[in-house]
DNA sequence: CAGTGGTCTAGACCACATA
DNA sequence: ATGTGGTCTAGACCACTGA
């Protein structure tokens, strides 16, 4: 074993970077069997529990499998897979460093037609609170957001506003959420896009569509459309 | 504390599904001081080892927050953000159901150009590998693929013709990658584009581009241009 | 059957932040 | 000073699984 760079805080997270510096520097290669606990145990001079952490942090994030009495291999990365984060609008301009605001375009309180029973599960019988925003960044029309409200699931949304605060983040303080589904996609913009965002005809957009369930019950489905110069980013690294 | 629904396996995930229940029913709003950890080993008649593994877990996913001799409370969420999975176009297409097949349209080595550099951070005098695919999903034009491969991290690439398999998997197997990162955006497709796959002048697509590392030299990077029929999906619960 | 990981215990010491 | 969480120990029993 070569040396290594120095590590960080307690025991079981050195003992996890130094395991995971072999296997991201291609060391100890897919399907190698990394050493026994036991092994561990008395290479750091230390309990079994604390190399038992590490190890199952690794076996969690997916870069080791653990098979009981042959020992823990490296992983065979399954899908190139990574995770990117989708921000709240309002938080977004304001990591940009841009002057944030929104307008209320429309709010609407109605039985669920059958378009919005397509966007959210709710039964024909129930209330949605339609409404759609303008969210500004630099006073220049930065995301269009088209949302519905199940009301069976949030009441107190009948009566609010929206003023001093986006649809967003009042739901996000006041309904815990359980479940989310994004949907991203590339769309030519309609003309009720075209006129909002000042695009020109047909242009570029980007859809982000999530919905949102607190429980089983369905709370919230929301469209962001940006034009096609915003870019969402992440940054993603194992574990 | 009312009844909550049986839970899983160990007695520390029954702990943290328990904790989290009530967290994300809202019965233990933000804010609020969940139970000492001295407290859950009563009520659990389990050792503290017990409960704080579960606690920390729950910490670490962001849904609790721990502060010495204060205690552990709810945390108020800062973004409505959520994570999305990009998986290997392959992968993605076999997922579909569709028959899958790749086609290399162009693959050239030479020195990095400007606009090389720009893509990938190699200096002028570091030859890369530019390599231009079409990914087909049951024979009609699914994903456009343009990738350059830092030769210097990947010497062997010189000589792959990619034609077993595509320069993703073909590079996943190869190269342990250690970071990486993603930029999506919506953009009219190019002339280029438009013959590739088949789409009308200025038709929106879906453009995921993906830089990797490995370690502190970067390996590659990957521009992949979708139809604007593609979607990303991502199901995502909190923890 | 033997050896691995999965989980738990009952204690311990420490750092830290309040009071 | 006190009480919390952060971490670790040195054992233990069990389940699973390959030989």
């Amino acid at each position: 074993m070569t040396a290594l760079p120095a590590a960080p805080g307690s025991l079981s997270e050195r003992i996890l970077f130094e395991v995971r510096a072999r296997i991201l520097s291609g060391e100890w290669p897919p399907g190698h069997r990394i050493p026994f606990e036991h092994e561990l145990t008395e290479a750091y001079s230390c309990s079994r529990m604390t190399v038992n952490k590490a190890l199952t942090e690794l076996a969690k994030a997916g870069l080791i499998e653990r098979r009981r009495k042959l020992g823990s291999f490296v992983a065979r990365p399954h899908s190139q897979s990574a995770m990117i984060e989708i921000k709240d609008v309002g938080a977004e301009v304001a990591a940009l460093g841009l002057a944030y605001r929104f307008e209320v375009l429309m709010r609407t309180t109605r039985r669920a037609t059958r378009a919005d029973r397509a966007r959210i599960e709710v039964s024909s019988d129930q209330s949605v609170l339609a409404v759609r925003c303008r969210h500004d960044a630099a006073e220049a029309p930065f995301c269009l957001e088209e949302r519905l409200i199940n009301l069976a699931a949030v009441p107190e949304a009948a009566d609010e506003p929206f003023e001093a605060r986006a649809p967003g983040p009042w739901l996000l303080a006041r309904v815990p959420w359980s479940r989310a589904e994004h949907r991203i996609r590339a769309e030519a913009a309609g003309r009720e896009t075209e006129r909002t965002l000042g695009l020109a005809e047909g242009a570029p957009c980007l859809v982000i569509e999530r919905r949102t369930w607190s429980g089983k019950a369905p709370v919230t489905q929301v469209r962001l459309t940006y034009p096609a110069s915003h870019e969402l980013v992440a940054r993603f690294s194992p574990a």
